[in-house]
DNA sequence: TATGAATGAGTCTTCATTCAT
DNA sequence: GATGAATGAAGACTCATTCAT
């Protein structure tokens, strides 16, 4: 007992605090990217975290709020990120691209974040289901449907209503995101070309009318 | 283990063999779309199902054959549905949109297969994490895939890879179809109109170039 | 793994289903008196029962249910055993005092049973405070209740309301049980001699006024 | 173990001292009465003393040590509230009743002084059991006892042994509080004219004889 | 001096699974 | 052939207590 002890102590002080809490978020993170939800107990999460068990508890007053925590977290990243394509004056049907294309990169780039704010199910603890509306899909959807209302507002898309605009192309990146990152077979040999492709067609399907 | 785990496969009921299976099927299928799979339980099944618990054993080794028994199940019905509207002869960009439609349709009529053939992520359990390249997707995409070529043989697409073509129709219909699944609060309002505007937005960008 | 496997079957099968259960009670029972509510976890529990943790809640739904089954049963115990002496067509008061003896007796006799029934304090579990009143006084108070009202019916009480001086008898042989069950120094050197000469009071005290 | 407890409780400080040690008690007295022993945890305690977890074990060298000293707290105010009422030169069998009295009203208004000092089972925290017997009764009887002693001289008491008199009336009024206490439905509607009675009862008991 | 931080041991409960019947 | 009964392992979470500062 002793012994251990002063095994421990002597092992990592480590910040206290906030670091404490944000390596505990961090090694969550990537538990749940390989693991998923439900496979990962707060044992291991401790364990990864450097800590004991109860300590989790000093940061957070549940397994839910570390979680949770970390989709809103995911979510903020994949929406700042997206953030600077899509604050443009007089945008054109290449900045709209241009913006798809950054959110995908951004979700390839980050898949498990990713999965974490748009492919996550509903949190499936003891307590039985929950909706999915919980989770909403954060500002990256709203700055599309800006980047599409301006667009509209210049007379480039043939669709009557912004709003169905823009949710159509979200759908649209969405899928092949989340295809790609939930079947490493999907567009294999020549993604790059696929995303273009992809990107081009919903493009030219919100902009061109038979 | 593996000794008895042949051993205990081997050992097939012979009364109302079958007939329980799909009965043990049906009642976890029910289960599992109002629940979630990490959250229904083996009691829960056996007593859905009117059998005892260890019955259930009988009929499959596991857990896990259950639900991946009704993964393959949910693939297979979803691919048949959409078989039909495919096997065109010469198929017009209206039976594309048709045919999309028709994925469209049981996609949201079935969202439990669905969720379960296309959006599952690794089963939640206790067992840790499996990838998720294990359901592919199926018959689908395949017929999708020989209609795009068809199309494609008949000069109706400007697109040059029906492969990519068809990946993309795919990407754009699953991105549609999952976020209308998994989002209550997507497309809310009008449904039926977004999906319209979508599937046109799809043919419109794969048949017409700027 | 099979060694301790093959050493528990061997052990003892026990009786299965009600005699489990029975099992399970009394051993809880002999727990509770012996360390008091709080102290006494399932573990504790499964080990004195023979059985396996997970076993309880085969046949309890949870520790609480333990407890209050046997609130209930010590409560019963209690009031059969006071049953007799209170259902005379024409008591005398050398009857109730018979009947107070009678409860006295049985608490001494029972003093588990009757800490239980009558002096546990709030259920003290994780959930904070529960009220007293979950648990009434049972047949006990009622039985002497019809006792006096039938005295007082014929005249030989000099108190005018029944349910104050059935109230009344009560508390004296509730402070009298309870102290000698908490404060074993309680009477200490004469437990009988106490007990005579305060029944004695306790009738007289209804029964003569100055 | 014993030495590192020496240790510690020698560590005494100096600061605001005697004052935060009463802060603790007052504090944990509240929640004592609130949610009863088992429940109360030394975080609560902390917080509801306005200091640090830590901080408690400088004035204290365990959770049971804080409960003990107010055990005691409890019984000396008791006892000390029924002084002025029993020391009187020639008391009569008024003067008896008067005292009974006070017991009882000090009792119904402090329960929560009133549960720790007579009614509280053995500590149920985590350390197992411990017997009643530790907190004894306390002046409050021997005060009773004095006053029975005094009457007995007096000629006033039918019975023989002060002794038994004195056990038997403190018996008789600690069954009356209790009960109250611990079951708000007894007595409910008119627990003046209740008290009255038993009171009335309890005297004539002692003092006539058939 | 007082405390923020941390933890081992423990709580109740549920799981998928396997016997003996 | 089907099941009642049982269980090891694990789940999330809380406790009283003790360091280093």
């Amino acid at each position: 007992m002793t012994v251990s002890r002063v095994l421990r102590s002597a092992r990592k002080p480590k910040g206290r605090g906030p670091e404490r809490r944000e390596e505990i978020l961090v090694a969550t993170f990537r538990l749940l990217s390989e693991f998923g939800t439900g496979a990962v107990s707060t044992r291991m999460i401790a364990e990864a975290s450097g800590v004991s068990q109860p300590t989790l508890y000093a940061y957070f007053s549940s397994k839910e709020e570390i979680v949770t925590a970390l989709h809103a977290r995911a979510l903020r990243a994949l929406s700042d990120q997206m953030r600077l394509t899509s604050e443009l004056a007089h945008p054109s049907l290449a900045d709209l691209q241009r913006s798809l294309r950054a959110f995908v990169d951004v979700g390839l780039q980050n898949p498990d974040g990713y999965r974490l704010a748009f492919m996550s199910e509903r949190p499936q603890g003891r307590g039985g289901a929950r909706n999915g509306t919980s989770v909403d899909l954060g500002d990256c959807y709203l700055r599309l449907l800006g980047l599409v209302e301006t667009l509209h507002g210049q007379g480039l898309l043939v669709q009557t209503g912004p709003t169905n605009v823009a949710q159509s192309l979200f759908a649209g990146v969405h899928g092949l995101v989340s295809l790609m990152i939930a079947r490493p077979a999907f567009g294999a040999g020549d993604r790059e070309r696929l995303i273009a492709a992809h990107l081009r067609m919903l493009t030219a399907g919100v902009a061109y009318a038979p």
